[in-house]
DNA sequence: CGGCTGCTTGATCGCTCTCAAATGGGGTGG
DNA sequence: CCACCCCATTTGAGAGCGATCAAGCAGCCG
């Protein structure tokens, strides 16, 4: 990792790992260098905050490792969990005119690594180089449909059916193969679970519990692990017509 | 309208009319009209499609009058509301690489005209005009709160909480003022506020029913006027304490 | 080994969906 | 101008999903 073709801004990574995120398509191995070098590496370990809900905008993250995890909290104090991000992708103040806070929290769901671009540079960068600008509406493109298909199973499906999409979409973002099948590759506890699908833990736990009997996972504390991937997509979208 | 002070392009609409809208904001008058001439316009009357969900990605629009609903609709056949776009609002594919088919439908919900680029146009002018492409992210920032919020309060509140909010929204967005107080100035049905919140037209009746004997609200078939705006919204916010 | 934190499990309650049917407003065609 | 029909709306009764409350359990770290 080391021995990148290309020059080497920082000890951390190189213009290769950069070229391959998505918000980089298109964009020369230089200009990647450049933009790159406006940036600042942050860390942060599990459970400490990028930023909380509610402070001044002030950076655009780019993550290169670990996972964050995107969530709000609600006056009430209830917390939903809007995504998880991981390395490649892009958080923070989307910058628009009028927006002062950030309207959601990220905080490492394990140990992570970001670029931190701070709001004037990341306008100016997307003025001078465009491509960025079209990556960068590319990929809210993609998190809008995201949230918009959330949004609609949260409106139409029940419990079950929404547990079992959320753990389908978690493996696909975070699966790593296992013995006993797809391991989630970080720490996700029941409560994460239900505040990803507009529950409580109690209802997440049964669920699980009853999945397990079923032989479709293994479970533990904080520890999910898939053994039949596919029973449990054909489950989500059978849950539809059988319930 | 007919007398702008600059170049006037179409009958329909005269670039001073664009430049008020955010799509435009920074943009010379010039430019607005050299991106304006890449669109028509398009006509539909109530109840017509500007596309449907599964369609080929063909177009981007920006509204210039009316009032459109931009839908999804499940496999099960529910429908579900994400928003409602008005004047100046941009609606269409949101042009990322490896989107083929529209994600939602877009339907006039009452006589509507807007400009219509096809794709690739639209693709060359954001890279042409930086400008339009930080104004478009500005956008989509705006809209992901609004998506975000909506999703925190289907995950969090219940529905008489959520009819309250969607029914503000909808005052500040097509709010008229009318003798008894405010009128949603397009046709909304029990359905359509179910669709927006989550619930069946047989809850959101009943919700209604009862607010009209609390004096807050008058309502006929698809018409509502909120007679007491202020307190609506005391209502939504109460309905988390006491509830 | 002890305590903290996350997980399980039972019992109950009530919000909201579902099913069913009647009512009424408004536009259209005669 | 009137009658009719379509479709939105209203209203009732009942069932059930899932939240809530309440303990007890168990893994993991110090």
């Amino acid at each position: 990792m080391s021995a990148g073709k290309f020059f080497i801004t920082r000890p951390d990574y190189s213009s290769d790992d950069l070229a391959q995120y998505p918000f980089f398509r298109g964009v020369g191995e230089r200009d990647i260098v450049e933009v790159a070098d406006r940036a600042r590496v942050v860390s942060h370990v599990r459970g400490e905050v990028f930023f909380n809900q509610g402070d001044a905008v002030a950076h655009q993250y780019m993550l290169l490792s670990g996972e964050v995890k995107i969530a709000t909290i609600s006056m009430e104090g209830e917390q939903t969990a809007m995504r998880y991000a991981g390395p490649g992708e892009l958080f923070g103040g989307l910058l628009y005119e009028g927006l002062e806070e950030y309207p959601v929290s990220a905080v490492a769901a394990k140990n992570s690594r970001a670029l931190r671009w701070n709001h004037s540079s990341i306008h100016k960068l997307l003025l001078a180089y465009p491509r960025l600008s079209i990556n960068l509406i590319s990929l809210l493109g993609r998190e809008f449909t995201l949230i918009r298909n959330r949004f609609q199973e949260l409106a139409t499906e029940r419990v079950e059916q929404r547990v079992a999409r959320a753990l389908s979409r978690l493996v696909d973002h975070a699966g790593k193969r296992v013995e006993k099948g797809v391991l989630i590759d970080f720490p996700v506890s029941r409560q994460d679970i239900a505040e990803l699908t507009g529950t409580t833990l109690h209802t997440v736990s049964r669920i699980l519990a009853k999945w397990e009997k079923m032989g479709i996972l293994e479970s533990g504390r904080e520890r999910i692990c898939i053994c039949d991937p596919h029973g449990l997509v054909s489950l989500a979208e059978d849950l539809g017509h059988t319930g």
